[in-house]
RNA sequence: GGAGAGGUGGCUGAGUGGUCGAAAGCGUCGGUUUGCUAAACCGAUGAGUGGCUAUAAGCUGCUCCGCAGGUUCGAAUCCUGUCCUCUCCGCCA
């Protein structure tokens, strides 16, 4: 979330910004409400300080005056109940309006309503090859391979899960370590991190685990949720937390499953591995110091574009327009690979700068030694490597005429083989 | 799953109704001492959020002792609920 008074202090440029971003949030009653807050919340102080006077007095005095002073005592509790549930009321509606206000966007980032306006940066080092042959698409490879049982995934736990097997198993392990291994290079903390978590740290991280559009699965008769990224665990990381601003910039590495309903999703792009209700994905996360977080986010970005360069994988780099941001993003970048079978570039990872606005939620600061009190620090995240679409691009970008499947140089290591040799059925 | 113990400031830990935002120790910061380091000694040292003054510093209100309620003029302290942590037992990869 934004800062409170900054709304207040901008609300012209707030507001401009929601446009930008389709958010509806209404900044001028906002403001009001924000201002009749404050007034409602000085009228408690007030109160509440005459209150605690009388209490004190009560103590200390003469047991004749006591009971003229309880009733005095009483009368002002009152009062203050009063007051009090009538700031509660006021909150309680601008904390709606609140929820829906976006972060703030970075002055370069394409201004535009939607997906059509995202603006491409740059191209990755790997050229689009030009296949002799019609190139397959990642399911058919899958099926004359034996990598995948979509059928079977849908058997046991329905439409949108699949069984990895023989090589594409190895793959997977092979992505994951190439991964780790090159964010460890660069001083990443390594985590596996749980795949649930608690509500607040859902929401916190700007995610919504309940409603009809949630994306999230969540857990009956509990306060957990499937999480949708490690982004939402390595963010409750710090929640409530004060650092020392000499710590930071603290850059972890996650490893976990994501979890997503894709609610409204059906129809395009469904097909195969490319939107599924469960993958692994080996994310980025990073805490910095306000002045670092432009910074991390180019470096984020540079990381992607070196993990796929290095998996020979063409890509282009996708400034992301206004109002496809969401909420909490104050910029980001999507490498988007080709995909050959599907003809088309596909979305393979995303980093974001979030700037504060989790931080705020999070409750996240750091303090500076010598210094009085504390800041909100700023969370990034961004893919390394989302195993279902990154298996996609390699399937399809590395098939061979003879229905094989070269194995890119930097995996072989872990995969054992150089080649996933087509079947002899 | 069963039984028990506990959640207090950066940490350890005292505090059972008003003088408690909170002892003491550790840590941290500043100073004295010192050839240097260490030690010793002295002093300072929680956070959030408003207001006043304002280059800065400062002064001041309110809130915060896991969280949410309740009792009371008054709650870290009493009551209820809830979450979390730890120990033991059982079960289990």
């Amino acid at each position: 979330m934004l800062d409170r008074r900054f709304i207040v202090e901008n609300a012209e440029k707030v507001k401009q910004n929601c446009a930008h971003r389709n958010s509806p949030a209404d900044i001028d009653r906002f403001v009001a409400l924000e201002l009749a807050r404050k007034a409602k919340k000085t009228e408690v102080d007030q109160l509440n300080q005459k209150a605690n006077e009388v209490s004190k007095s009560i103590g200390k005095a003469d047991p004749s005056q006591r009971e003229t002073l309880k009733e005095e005592g009483r009368r002002l509790r009152e009062q203050t109940a009063q007051a009090q549930a009538e700031l509660a009321q006021l909150e309680v509606e601008q904390e709606s309006i609140y929820r829906a206000i976006p972060n703030m966007s970075h002055p370069d980032a394409p201004i535009g309503v939607d997906d059509k306006a995202n603006l491409e940066r740059f191209r990755g080092k790997t050229t689009p090859r030009q296949f002799d042959f019609k190139p397959l698409d990642h399911v058919e490879l899958g099926e004359k391979l034996d990598l995948m049982d979509f059928e079977a995934g849908a058997r046991v736990a329905g439409h949108g899960f699949y069984f990895l097997k023989n090589e594409a198993v190895l793959l997977e392990l092979a992505l994951q370590q190439f991964a780790v291994q090159t964010l460890l290079g660069e001083g990443f903390t390594p985590t596996i991190t749980p795949d649930l978590a608690r509500n607040d740290v859902l929401e916190g991280t700007g995610y919504i685990p309940r409603g009809p559009e949630t994306q999230i699965y969540s857990i009956e008769n509990s306060d957990l949720s499937l999480i949708a990224t490690a982004e939402i665990p390595l963010g409750g990381l710090l929640a409530g937390q004060t650092i020392e601003a000499e710590q930071l910039p603290i850059k972890l590495c996650g490893i976990s499953h994501c979890f997503r309903t894709e609610a409204g999703a059906h129809g395009r792009a469904t097909r195969g591995l490319y939107r599924v209700h469960q993958f692994t994905k080996i994310e980025m996360f990073a805490f910095t110091l306000p002045e670092q977080s432009e910074g991390m986010l180019d470096y984020l970005r540079d990381m992607e574009c070196r993990l796929f360069d290095a998996l020979e994988i063409p890509y282009r780099v996708v400034d992301t327009a206004t109002g496809d941001l969401g909420g909490p993003a104050y910029r980001k970048f999507d490498l988007e690979a080709w995909m050959p079978g599907r003809g088309e570039f596909g979305e393979v990872t995303s980093t974001s700068n979030c700037t504060d606005f989790q931080a705020r939620r999070l409750n996240a600061r750091y303090k500076i030694k010598g210094e009085k009190g504390t800041h909100f620090v700023h969370t990034l995240n961004g893919t390394a490597i989302a195993i279902s679409r990154a298996m996609i691009a390699v399937l399809e970008n590395h098939q061979q005429s003879d229905g094989s499947v070269l194995i890119p140089e930097v995996l072989r290591p872990w995969v054992g083989k150089e080649r996933i040799e087509a079947r002899r059925k």
